[in-house]
DNA sequence: GTGAAAGCGCTAACAG
DNA sequence: CTGTTAGCGCTTTCAC
């Protein structure tokens, strides 16, 4: 269906209103001195013409587009979703449009992406990656440019991620504090900066209590159910008393649960297990009902947009550093 | 990190070149008639200028914003990733860029989106959603416009979406091709047509063996995990010798699958089981491994874009109807 | 083949 | 308070 009837521009509106074409931006902008009068005989006008301003010609003339480029590593995954809609959130208030590019991970291809969103006049640069891992940064861009999730090995770039060692930590401390002594964490992959950190945090937990970790029960392996499942078994095969188990991830944790059930192991009972993550379908599908660490990422986004439009519009220039959130520990009822 | 120096113009270039600002556009963008020399001579003028077109200026001028909107209702879920992968890839090519919004599933919202979309001179828009259920057209529209996944009432659009009854018909016919006999479906809730629909191809497929669908092995409840596990549940103590069971998603496959398991049923030796989706994360966290249908989501992003692409060049403008594509089977270990 | 000129639709600076 | 005047940076006739 199309309809090809000439749009109305701001001419057409100060003819009708009987005024200028300036005075019409004015009105509709709600800038400058207007008499009442006068700006309510333009926004008559427009509204019977259905007046819609030309975006294109008033980005060109006022040097903004009201865009912000994304550039995520994550194939417009499971992490990039919930920090989208935070963005989204935090901007559509003003008006901004998001720009959504997949960078796949490709540093160069990210740098087309860069100068393609630059071309395009972009107001604004977020980027962000799947897990927690520091990339390289962008290096000189002439917009402002926000990290999220993934942060920037230049220290003077703008980095917001969230708190995995505090993640883990506040997980275990529950654990503790609920009278279970003999944790295990299950982890991801030793080479992701996650996985490490986050069994740092169950180590602090522990050491808070006099406690310690039992290297042998401090396992690294894959983000993936059949980790879970495998690292179930080797948790209950190792002999050691285990009563409470941290999971580096949801998937983990859910692949741990299995395991444990066939092992006829009652969760929570025997033993108590905490993801991470809070992915809903991973923690709706478990049984019991997964306990995890929700690293509130749509609110890293909300903020990173938050900043990234102060930083437009002039109010406050971005500064380097990397802020760093705490994440909340959603109780169910594996834990 | 910000540099401030001023981006160079065609004026710059056609200054460097000793040419024309008309001249520089027309040996960059390759139209009209120039002599090989001054292309070169502007070409490299343009490269030592670093010159970058502002994209603003060029749609101001020509029309065309080579940006197309997409709206969906699926808020970035699971559905829309896929056909926004799709999108991109046929896009890219162009150097067309997309505006991604979320409409929320709200009607008046939708049309807010495409009313924004449209002041900001998209050349087109594509309009997707969660699952197959038809929903309302945007109604006149100045741009092509095409649906994806979702279908429009208005027959007057074009809709691209698969063919959930070939899916299952497919998923049905394999089991029956491999010695099943007693067929049961499993599907999601009664009011969403994709649930209807893929019991019709279940149905089907029975009925071209001369076998039909036990209605009491036909059931109805919810996308969920634990809605397939009750189901295997019932299945079992249905006292029918079932020996295949289609779900209508991976996530209901998935909880039979569990299901059976508790009942000691091995699959796929007693009861084989067929999914749809084919979601990586079920399909993976599965045991055994998820023999499912995929709708190839991605292709239809794909096509989508194509047509669009092809009508903004007014190469082929947009005709109502629907396009229907099928599914493919894809098989694992569950059947 | 190439240059000059007009203009896309809006905003912004400056008169009045 | 309001109108006039210049552009924003590019494309695109139309002369030459």
């Amino acid at each position: 269906m199309s309809d090809s009837r000439r749009v109305a521009t701001v001419r057409d509106v100060a003819k009708l209103a009987g005024v200028s074409p300036g005075t019409v931006s004015k009105a509709l902008n709600g800038v400058g001195q207007l008499s009442a009068e006068t700006r309510a005989k333009v926004q008559e006008a427009a509204a019977a013409l259905d007046f819609q301003p030309n975006h294109t010609a008033r980005s060109l003339a006022s040097g903004r587009t009201f865009t912000v480029g994304v550039i995520t590593s994550d194939s417009f995954g499971r992490f990039t979703i919930p920090v989208m809609l935070g963005i989204e959130d935090s901007l559509a208030a003003g008006q901004v449009s998001t720009m959504l590019c997949d960078g796949r991970g490709d540093p160069v291809r990210e740098h087309q992406l860069m100068e393609r969103l630059i071309g395009r006049q972009v107001d604004g640069i977020v980027v962000t990656g799947r897990r927690r891992d520091p990339r390289q940064s962008l290096g000189r861009v002439p917009v402002p440019v926000v990290y999220v999730l993934s942060e920037s090995l230049d220290p003077d770039d703008l980095s917001i991620t969230y708190d995995d060692e505090h993640g883990t930590q506040v997980a275990a401390h529950h654990l503790l504090s609920t009278g279970r002594r003999h944790l295990a964490y299950v982890g991801g992959p030793e080479r992701h900066l996650a996985s490490r950190l986050r069994r740092v945090g169950v180590e602090r937990a522990l050491a808070a209590e006099g406690l310690e970790l039992d290297p042998n029960l401090a396992m690294y392996g894959q983000w993936s159910e059949s980790w879970g499942r495998s690292a179930a078994t080797i948790v209950l095969r190792s002999g050691r008393s285990v009563d409470g188990i941290v999971c580096a991830s949801d998937q983990i944790a859910r692949g741990v649960l299995d395991g444990l059930r066939e092992h006829n192991v009652h969760v929570p009972d025997d033993i108590a297990v905490v993801g991470f993550d809070n992915w809903d379908v991973m923690v709706q599908g478990a049984r019991p009902l997964l306990t995890t660490v929700d690293p509130h990422l749509e609110s890293l986004g909300r903020e990173a947009a938050t900043r990234l439009l102060a930083a437009i519009q002039g109010d406050q220039p971005i500064e380097g550093g990397m802020v760093t959130r705490p994440c909340e520990l959603v109780i169910r009822d594996s834990a």
